[in-house]
DNA sequence: AACTACTCCTGGAGGC
DNA sequence: TGCCTCCAGGAGTAGT
C-alpha cells in the first residue's frame, strides 16, 4: 500500500535512525521475502551507508559495495525500535498497528545493529520482496521496470506526462497514471486525488486529454505528492479515510461532501481498483444539453 | 504491442 | 456466533 509518499517518510525517518548503524544479525522466516540473488545472512557486517528512494523501492546502499533494494507492496512494513517498545521509526501498512508488540504473525525478517536497535518487516499479505546484491547491480536491476520520472524532480512536467500518456492512448486516464512507466510512484490513492484536484474523471482515455487538461494533471501530482511528503501521508485504515483530516480529499471518502463543491463523493472501480471522485468536479465527457 | 484477467496472500467488514 | 463474499495504498504473468 505504500505509494511514493508513505515510502519516502520511511525514508527520512530511517536515515535519521539507521544510517550508519552496522547490522549485527539478519534472518527471515519467511525464504520468499528475500528473492534472489542473496540471502540475508549476506547482511550480517555490512553497515547502512546511505538511504534512497526510487519509485516506490527503498534502497539501502550498504558497505563493501552491496545494496538491498525493498518493495513493500501492498502491505508490507517496517518499524524500526530501540529495546522492547520504544519505536524509532515506522512505516508502510499500519496494520498490525505501529505499536503492536512485535514480533508477532506478520513478522517476517528481523535485522539487529550495533547499537541493540532491531528492525523488523511485517507483511500480512506477504508480497513485499527484499532483494540484496552487489551496488553496481542496483541500476540495472531498476532500469529493467523502464520507471519514469519522479514527480518531484524537473525531469517531470506537463510535457513528459504526455510523452509517456502517449505510450497508451486509449487506456483510460487512471490505470495510464498507475502504469509507473508512465509517471513513477503513483499508486491508488494519490491518483484519485490528482485526479480529482486536476478536475478530470478517471475513465477519460489519455488520449483524449488537450494540453491544458495534461497540464493541469502534471501540476496536480507534483501538489498532491509534494503535500503528502512534506505535510503528512495518507491514513487509510480499512479502505476508510481518517474522518477528522483534510488529506485524502476524496480517496476512501464515499458519502462525504466533495471539499470543493459538497457534490456527495461516490465509489466505483477503474480498471479493477476501488475509484473515488466527485461527479460534479470530474466530469465523464462533455455532453451537450439537450 | 497492448490490454484484461488472474495471481500471489491474509484479514477485516458487512450481509444473512 | 458463524459462514459467506467482497474488498484491499502493487505489480508480475499468462492469455487474447
Amino acid at each position: 500500500m505504500p505509494e511514493l509518499p508513505e515510502v519516502e517518510t520511511l525514508r527520512r525517518d530511517l536515515e535519521r535512525t539507521v544510517l550508519g548503524r552496522q547490522i549485527v544479525f539478519a534472518e527471515s522466516t519467511l525464504p520468499k521475502l528475500f528473492a534472489e540473488p542473496l540471502s540475508p545472512e549476506h547482511l550480517i557486517g555490512r553497515s547502512v551507508e546511505g538511504l534512497r528512494r526510487r519509485a516506490k523501492f527503498l534502497i539501502w546502499d550498504l558497505s563493501d559495495d552491496h545494496a538491498m533494494v525493498m518493495h513493500l507492496k501492498l502491505s508490507g512494513q517496517i518499524i524500526h525500535r530501540s529495546g522492547e517498545n520504544v519505536t524509532l521509526a515506522a512505516g508502510g501498512h499500519p496494520v498490525p498497528a505501529f505499536d503492536a508488540p512485535l514480533p508477532h504473525k506478520a513478522t517476517h525478517a528481523k535485522l539487529i545493529f550495533d547499537d541493540d536497535s532491531t528492525l523488523f518487516l511485517t507483511d500480512i499479505r506477504q508480497f513485499a520482496r527484499v532483494r540484496i546484491m552487489p551496488g553496481a547491480d542496483v541500476e540495472p536491476f531498476l532500469a529493467t521496470y523502464r520507471l519514469g520520472p519522479e514527480p518531484l524532480s524537473r525531469a517531470f512536467s506537463a510535457k513528459s506526462l504526455s510523452v509517456g500518456l502517449a505510450r497508451h492512448p486509449r487506456l483510460p486516464i487512471k490505470p495510464a497514471l498507475l502504469d509507473q512507466r508512465t509517471v513513477s510512484g503513483l499508486g491508488n490513492i494519490y491518483v484519485d486525488e490528482s485526479l480529482w484536484r486536476a478536475r478530470i474523471h478517471p475513465e477519460r482515455l489519455a488520449g483524449s486529454l488537450d494540453a491544458a487538461e495534461i497540464s493541469r494533471l502534471a501540476r496536480a501530482i507534483r501538489a498532491v505528492i509534494g503535500r503528502a511528503v512534506t505535510g503528512g501521508v495518507a491514513e487509510i485504515l480499512n479502505g476508510k479515510a481518517t474522518p477528522d483530516r483534510d488529506f485524502p480529499s476524496v480517496h476512501g471518502r464515499e458519502g462525504s461532501p466533495c471539499p470543493r463543491c459538497r457534490r456527495e463523493i461516490i465509489k466505483f472501480r477503474v480498471a479493477g481498483r476501488g475509484t473515488y471522485i466527485c461527479p460534479r468536479c470530474q466530469p465523464a465527457l462533455i455532453v451537450p444539453i439537450a
